[in-house]
DNA sequence: AACAAGTGTTCGTATAGCGAACATTCGGAA
DNA sequence: TTCCGAATGTTCGCTATACGAACACTTGTT
């Protein structure tokens, strides 16, 4: 289904640098002629997910009733988000839980806290590369051993994000064996410098990780050691009881 | 460009209660024929936004990106969050960004408190109607007289949430001037009973209501006198913060 | 076991959507 | 200012796309 196709795609056109497009703007960016961009621009306007003054287009809060919808399909988040919110409470540092979606983890619910830590700020949303992100590696430890051979077959996506990211595929595979036996990771900045960050896994009634838990700092205020005594203990106990509340009954 | 809508209805099918549905289910809550729901299915499986196991259909994270597209075109969220962190970690309470669209307010970003105190629970993509929330006011403020009056208009669309709801368009009309006026709104129990909430507008450099921020509270710890005291200055430093980030020069 | 009611799939046809061709606007240069 | 060129935006006849009636198949009931 070709327009349905292509609609998406117009949607996901815009972004933070391209906030409001012309008509060309969009049909080249899209990839599709401008009559095309046309036609699918007018139907989003007409149902009300884009808004043009006739001569540029953006996009209308609409377009987040779609985002919302598997959201609330998810149904994880308002049982997890109110023990978030007592965690972050707890430890005074920023919490969030994502799941995964191809190469990536994807925020579904986070509680920031007052403290900055990384240099983009994180939304519910967000897209991060699994293969250096503690969530991303918890994530990988649930995966069928098949679709984490997959996943470490095509090592051109191991992108680089700082000096200390772990980019080979063999190491990857060891450490996400680790993380499956222990039942957590931690990733000292090899997301971004700086940045120390421990996850947890969220398992459902079957027992199958659904989504990742995590609490993030900075190695200014928390070394590894300390993460892993003080910030460790929370997480679990945080992480077992969403696991509980979506029907797993061993933690 | 009628598969366009009938795809991005489909997706709006899922929601809380259907988290998965079979292809008759799709056709009959999105109002298409069974054919039609298939090739619709299939395409969005194809582009990777829902999955199936041959016999049910769900989404996957990937329709979040579509989501994301206008969040980050908003560009608000990443100077608004740290503020709004700020702000919660000061008064204690939870803090929301929301935007208008149509009758309802979208929440953008939101900073849980450690309380909860919705039944429902919020996160960001939530809709609520207009009239009977703090932000609806603070921005039902901020429209062009026009927008307003057809607002007003269809006074069908003035539900009432609890016996406190204003649904009378003339008296709501006149809380707007009046919240016009001050700069800010007080909701108390007119959305659900014992939830108490403050708002005030974020103007961007042209001086344009673009979003409004909010504090929300329960009446068991707050009551309309002290929030009024403790927690509008802080919410009004705040959103002036914001505004004056966008470009707004006058606080 | 036979039926009925519902579900998923196929296929010829009509029409929705395609892009080449046509207007229109915009921004320099003289 | 006026002209020109290069871009944008719009139209329209043809074709492939997407439609739904008709066909299989599955499921649960008598």
């Amino acid at each position: 289904m070709r327009s349905l196709a292509r609609g998406l795609a117009v949607i996901e056109t815009f972004d933070r640098d391209h906030p409001s497009l012309s008509l060309a703007e969009v049909a080249r960016r899209a990839g599709v002629s401008r009559a095309t961009a046309r036609r699918l621009l007018h139907t989003l306007v007409e149902l009300g997910y884009a808004a043009t003054d006739g001569k540029r287009f953006s996009l209308r809060a609409k377009v987040m009733s779609l985002g919302y919808s598997y959201m609330s399909s998810l149904g994880l988040i308002e049982i997890a988000q109110p023990v978030m919110s007592d965690l972050a409470a707890e430890v005074h540092e920023s919490c969030s839980a994502s799941v995964m979606d191809g190469h990536d983890v994807v925020y579904v619910a986070r509680v920031p806290s007052k403290q900055r830590i990384m240099s983009i700020s994180l939304t519910v949303g967000t897209r991060l590369p699994a293969h250096c992100t503690s969530m991303g590696r918890v994530l990988l430890a649930g995966l069928p051993p098949a679709a984490l051979d997959g996943f470490l077959a095509d090592g051109a996506t191991l992108s680089r994000a700082t000096d200390r990211t772990v980019v080979d595929p063999g190491q990857l595979r060891e450490i996400v064996r680790r993380t499956a036996e222990q039942g957590w990771a931690m990733v000292d900045g090899e997301l971004e410098l700086g940045l120390i960050s421990l996850a947890a896994p969220i398992r459902d009634g079957a027992g199958r990780v659904v989504a990742a838990l995590n609490i993030s700092s900075h190695t200014s205020r928390t070394s590894a050691r300390t993460a892993e005594r003080d910030l460790l203990p929370p997480l679990l106990r945080a992480a077992q009881a969403i696991s509980r509340s979506l029907g797993h009954e061993r933690a």
